[in-house]
DNA sequence: TGCAAATACTTTGCATGCAAATTAAAATGT
DNA sequence: ACATTTTAATTTGCATGCAAAGTATTTGCA
């Protein structure tokens, strides 16, 4: 037995783990330069779409972990980028709203995208584009997989 | 101005950021079943691929970093999975081998591969391997840029 | 020979990602 | 009405990922 499948280059995953790492490291030296995260990039590009949204709802776009959110969050309102509104009809929730500085940073963050296209020499725009829809249907299976196996009696 | 390239629907790094999550999080039950994490099992397979390397080595086989591998090394040797051997012949170095324990895991772990890709049901074997290597574009733009302006041809 | 530069790791500090447990408040069922 | 369940967020504890600084060792050279 060769455990083939066992290889580090066989991996789809261990590609994206490196994919995932990369990105973000070249991602980082840009955004310091306004002052943000990577997630904490994500949640602004979230709420330049669309302002005044639930926790849940940033939640659904950005794909960020709730219980992680909650503290970048905090970090994003001691910044003042963000202000957190309590609903007064439904007291559970709360409304994420920008700042004018934080609005502002719009300006400052549009030249981000370009920056981070021209460092992919290797792939056109058609590749771009499937790639992400290869990426689409990779966390669609996995998310949408708890389709209940509820039997793995085995070993 | 509209600000297209800044809406997360258009971005292919906001979409590694989700395949690269949701794959780490389908992995984490199955992995707890041997009581690994994601990098400790990536370590594993890099050492039952070539067993009794350098640390240096590891980290290039597995692209984890150097500080983070620090720490989980010394997890995995906790676990009595690896041993840290100092090379006498340069005390700089250190190789990394695997105890009877922690090789005899590969069988246990010999059915992940599988497991994970039966999730994996709306990707056929040739887009996997398409994605595969798009993803190994991406990383090698990514990796080999820090020629800003000029190319110089040595250094 | 002797010391600066390069190597191979380790340590530190900060920012997530995530499962599980909690808290608070609204929706439901009887 | 009222207890039960569900929903929306937060808190907690653990495991990275990474830049920057620190620690030995070994090389490279003047």
């Amino acid at each position: 037995m060769s455990f083939e499948q066992l290889q580090l280059k066989n991996q789809l995953c261990h590609r994206l783990y490196m994919a995932s790492n990369s990105i973000a490291r070249t991602y980082r030296p840009l955004l310091a330069e306004i002052n943000l995260t990577y997630p904490q990039y994500v949640v602004m590009m979230a709420l330049w779409e669309e302002d005044k949204i639930t926790i849940a709802a940033l939640i659904e776009k950005t794909a960020i972990d709730g219980s992680a959110l909650t503290q970048i969050l905090k970090k994003m309102s001691d910044k003042a980028l963000l202000v957190v509104i309590r609903d007064e009809s439904d007291k559970r929730k709360r409304f994420i709203q920008l700042t004018p500085e934080g609005s502002s940073l719009q300006h400052k963050a549009a030249e981000i995208p370009h920056q981070i296209q021209c460092k992919f020499n290797s792939i056109d725009s058609a590749q771009a584009q499937q790639l992400m829809h290869l990426l689409d249907l990779v966390v669609h299976d996995l998310n949408s997989e708890p389709t209940d196996t509820l039997n793995t009696d085995n070993e």
